[in-house]
DNA sequence: ACAAGTATGCACCTTTTGGTAAGTACCTGA
DNA sequence: TCAGGTACTTACCAAAAGGTGCATACTTGT
């Protein structure tokens, strides 16, 4: 047994996978850590292809380096394609690629489930803040 | 327009929400942040209970401090149960809340779509891995 | 008596991540 | 001519996140 995630069940949501990832959620989880990539995807799913200043804008304090840094990995792993349009000034959009769109698709309940318990989220993280406060 | 996510769709998905929050999967990725909160999340939506040494190795490579200070969150923030039973030695289990039930659902296709789409998530690891050697 | 297991706490350190501020090369409008 | 917009890049730095190892207090098994 040398799976992360013990396999002792039998359904396929979560089953043993791929050498070097413990399960479906860890190969997910791989590919869209970094803080503001899941808002990319989504964002890229709701509004179809944006120009890079799009969503700088759209995705706001995020800063340059990071959009630009967090879009290359995006698509160095397939799930955004960059468009350069070879103009001066320069153009260039991204989208989606078919794999990105699926993971887009994933990210729906997550979004939500957001939106349903916005409320409890709300509370604790005044509750977080508060604390922090105290201690400091 | 003050909305990170700006706001000009009319679907339920991905709504202004609430103040703080750009949208509800910006919420929802406050509280999943964490590197091993959603796996954590995840199995104790699969398997139920579980105590605290059950998790620790079920969730390999994780280690004991960072797994008890997620799972404290996970409980400061509701998603999380935690159970002492005050024996000697040391008894505890860990549980979802109907809120964090919820949530591990909405981790689900996350999880399909890793099954699903192993082979190509590999494969762009493989790539980068092999790079990182180059570079280093 | 001693190792090992139970669920943590704490000090310390490294790695990772993200942010800031500047620069590039070119264009447009005032 | 000068600010401002386009899409980046780079060097440097701060903060956050996570890992290591040791300690606790008590029990069970050898």
């Amino acid at each position: 047994m040398s799976d992360p995630v013990s396999a002792s069940q039998a359904d396929d949501t979560c089953t043993p996978v791929a050498p070097g990832f413990t399960c479906g959620l860890d190969a997910t989880l791989r590919v869209i850590s970094g803080k503001w990539k899941p808002l990319i995807l989504y964002f890229l799913g709701q509004d179809g292809p944006r120009r890079y200043g799009e969503l700088r804008r759209a995705i706001r304090d995020v800063s340059d380096k990071v959009l630009i840094q967090q879009l290359k990995e995006l698509e160095a792993d397939d799930l955004v394609k960059r468009t350069d349009y070879r103009e001066v000034p320069p153009r260039v959009d991204y989208s989606l690629t078919p794999l990105g769109r699926s993971l887009a698709v994933a990210l729906v309940p997550l979004c939500t489930w957001g939106t349903e318990n916005v409320a409890d989220v709300t509370r604790v993280f005044a509750r977080h803040e508060a604390l922090n406060r105290k201690a400091g």
